[in-house]
DNA sequence: TTAATTGCAAATCCTTTGCAGATTC
DNA sequence: GAATCTGCAAAGGATTTGCAATTAA
């Protein structure tokens, strides 16, 4: 009962598929399905929102993006890897500074191990009031 | 021209507002405005689901919950402060470990300062392959 | 009495699905 | 030719909004 092969989904090169992973290459951020979709647009790409969707959920499950969910609720897809950085969000005026975290980047490696979890991907998001908005009794 | 005081929003204590209170504090993770909405029916409280909704988000806004997504994409609430865990997500199984992480919050404190931020909260998320899926060659 | 709050239902918005036709293997 | 993949439009779900009635201050 051959059953040992089963998970190899083996997406295939598709022109649309092609559009959207080199979308995902050229973005520094994470994008939602629908950015990406009018990205691919205005790049004079005709996909269908449908197979933007399909396609980043399918490469989520495989593994080559990652996933998060901005404020808005929105879900959004940014190639794996590569050094990143992760989001200082101020809750009064939504200024967004960019900070990098060795120490986190580290402790996610350590807990991971520690759990016996492997290829390990983490998510910091960082909310609170700037000086600004402090100050202005915010 | 009085504009000190502006932000004083002022939410009035009605029953509806003391229930959701209650039920978040009641709660020990974070809970979505439906499933707080069901929660207080089944408590024989009845409040509107609009009204859920919007008490939670006038909360959020005024700092007196923290906010998160769930993978599911829905937007979920739980009441602030008090010594909070971490989520390290099997991406294979959907099995969930909770991790604490006393560096993370020394981390998210220290880079909030630098940046001058006050009032800081975080949402840290750890995804990956635990052992069992890692073997199944998931 | 005045301004805030609520409920309900309609309206939005993001995302998923059904299905016939196009495409890759 | 068989299994996938696409696009379109319809269907789903969660969240928001309009508005008249209700309630707190």
């Amino acid at each position: 009962m051959p059953d040992i092969d089963e998970r190899s989904t083996a997406l295939r090169p598709t022109r649309q598929r092609r559009a959207i992973t080199d979308a995902l290459f050229v973005a520094t951020d994470f994008q939602s399905a629908q950015e990406i979709h009018e990205s691919l647009r205005g790049a004079g790409e005709k996909v269908g929102l449908a197979t933007v969707y399909r396609t980043l959920q399918a490469m989520a499950e495989a593994g080559e993006v990652d996933v998060r969910h901005n404020p808005a609720g929105e879900t959004t897809y940014r190639r794996c890897s590569d050094s990143h950085h992760h989001h200082l969000v101020c809750r009064g005026c939504g200024r967004t500074e960019e900070v990098t975290g060795p120490a986190v980047e580290a402790w996610a490696h350590a807990v991971a191990e520690q759990f016996g979890f492997v290829d390990v991907h983490h998510t910091v998001e960082l909310v609170g009031l700037c000086a600004a908005c402090a100050a202005a009794g915010r």
